[in-house]
RNA sequence: CGGGGUGUGGCGCAGUUUGGUAGCGCGCCUGCUUUGGGAGCAGGAAGCCGAAGGUUCGAAUCCUUUCACCCCGACCA
């Protein structure tokens, strides 16, 4: 039964209603995803459990840059500290937050290194020295790095120190073609949020004041979370020819004419997780999507005494070995994704083991005693009461075998569908200040489309009086269509609704 | 950086006001009984109380210094 396991043993799990984000970090406690480092400020440890999500995230993900073209490569950690000061704006931006190495070999060091922020600059020097012709454009390299960044309060998975993330950074020939690339990502990043994650996502334009420090435009991709917050989930940059410029990243171009590249650069990280957790997850602990857990099926056995065991252990592996061929890929992957599982003989009770992997987020879960074994049946249980199944299922073992691609596919589907109902639901239009100022009130929040007069002050006093900031102005398809208006806050014209909410 | 808080077996805490040589719950180990929604009993291991200095016959407790981490605000994936 659901919610029954809070208050009892093996730890307690704030209700969302109570604590939101107690809520949150007891998820990923009782989740065995993570813990905070203590030891090193703003660190976090990520544990198996939690590593593992990043590992399917990650190879999803890999796949995706390789099929457009993406190469992967490594840069040093460490930045030259004049690299940084070499972009204007991205000196700004990202100077507070520098970790910098001062003394290395018991020596002072000549010039300190930074701790890469983000490796546009460092990437930008090697690409000065590898291109020279338009024909060694486009340019398409990723990196899956750590990245450190000083923040002063963080968050597991949503903000720590140091973070785990990829950096795509690319160099083109032309502005068209990086435009192309920018959007080319953003909408990678966006279907594999939707297809992996589960976690629905508005594409679009950062505003001047939220875009990355030493980019021309920024878009990204913004997900709404339970409580109302949004979560910028990925970045994809137009850095123009600015860091070309910075660091001299040159090439002839087919009429002989020296001229900078036009660069891009895109990321998600770590984050994910979080946003995955904020997505889905209830008061029971963690649910995860099928296509991102490490684990997909639990069996436990049941049984009295070693007579039972016997039989019990012997049909839960077979039940596993059948299992295990199963793959849920999508047809066209490029990768397999065979079931994991898992047969938890431990010498614990069957219900201190359910609410364990209840809380742990796996999808599916079975049961295995000698009244199964009689009936040549197995017990299911979902994770969460869905289109896939609701409560106890009784089933033959081999119309579950072979439905059970069916079953987590149809869990997956109907996790997105779950979360695109309460994006739809926590999202409003608004075209009245006293309205938007109560919609926002306290620690609430939504998506609310709106109008805007598109000026840097106005964007500032919203902000300053509600804590509510410009999500993203939508690309086509992505909002409410253009249409002419008043600005909510200043009543000045507007050419377009924008997406406003509070943020993490 | 401003405000608040906390450092005591693995985890969560009590003990500090009123100094007397460390205790509780959970977890862990061993054994027996258990096992279809968080098991019971019995036995056991484990901490010189964040660090340094001081007061005292005696300090987790009082004084000084210091370090670290957490939470709340301003910056950010």
């Amino acid at each position: 039964m659901a919610g029954k396991g809070n208050d009892k043993r093996g730890g307690k799990i704030t209700t969302r209603e109570q604590d939101y984000p107690q809520w949150y970090q007891d998820i990923i406690r009782e989740g065995d995803l993570a813990e905070p480092a203590k030891v090193v400020k703003g660190c976090m440890v990520i544990k198996p459990h939690g590593y593992a999500v990043w590992e399917k995230i990650q190879r999803d993900l890999d796949g995706r840059f390789k099929a457009t073209g993406h190469k992967n490569a490594y840069f040093p950690l460490l930045v030259p500290q004049s690299f940084i000061t070499k972009e204007a704006e991205h000196v700004e931006g990202f100077a507070p937050e520098l970790a910098v190495v001062t003394h290395a070999g018991g020596q002072k060091l000549e010039e300190p290194y930074v701790v890469r922020p983000t490796s546009e600059t460092i990437i930008g020097h090697f690409f000065a020295k590898w291109i020279d012709s338009h024909r060694d454009l486009p340019m398409l390299v990723n990196q899956w790095a750590n990245v450190m960044r000083w923040e002063l309060r963080t968050r597991m998975f949503l903000r720590t120190t140091e973070f785990l993330w990829q950096e795509g950074h690319t160099a083109h020939a032309n502005h068209a073609e990086a435009k192309e690339e920018v959007r080319r990502m953003l909408d990678t990043y966006g279907e594999f949020c939707e297809e992996i994650l589960a976690m629905p996502v508005v594409r679009g334009v950062k505003t001047e004041s939220e875009k990355f420090a030493g980019a021309v435009q920024s878009q990204c991709i913004e997900a709404l979370m339970q409580d109302g917050k949004a979560l910028q989930a990925g970045t994809s940059h137009d850095l123009g020819q600015n860091f070309g410029r910075a660091f001299d990243v040159r090439f002839q171009n087919e009429g002989g004419e020296l001229e900078y590249v036009w660069q891009t650069s895109w990321g998600v990280s770590t984050r994910l997780i979080g946003g995955l957790i904020m997505t889905h997850s209830d008061d029971d602990g963690l649910i995860l999507p099928p296509r991102v857990a490490p684990i997909h099926a639990v069996i436990v056995p049941i049984f009295k005494n070693d007579e039972q065991r016997a039989a019990v252990m012997e049909a839960a592996v077979r039940i596993k070995t059948a299992l295990q061929r199963v793959d849920i890929a999508n047809d066209d992957s490029p990768y397999r994704d065979f079931l994991a599982v898992e047969v938890d003989d431990r010498d614990m009770r069957p219900g201190a083991k359910y609410y364990e992997w209840e809380r742990k987020g796996v999808p599916m879960r079975i049961e295995l005693g000698p009244r199964d074994l009689e009936k040549g049946q197995v017990c299911v249980k979902m994770r969460l009461g869905t289109a896939a199944g609701e409560g106890k299922e009784f089933l033959p073992e081999e119309e579950f075998i072979s439905g059970v691609r069916t079953r987590l596919r149809t869990f997956q589907d109907a996790l997105l569908e779950r979360a695109r109902a309460r994006l739809a639901d926590q999202t409003v239009t608004l075209d009245d200040w006293e309205q938007f100022k109560s919609t926002f009130k306290g620690d609430k929040s939504q998506f609310a489309w709106c109008h805007w007069d598109g000026t840097a002050e106005t964007e500032a006093k919203i902000k300053e009086e509600t804590k509510v900031t410009i999500r993203c102005i939508p690309l086509p398809g992505q909002g409410p269509a253009a249409e002419d208006g008043t600005c909510i806050f200043s009543g000045k014209p507007s050419k377009g609704r924008v997406l406003m909410a509070k943020a993490y």
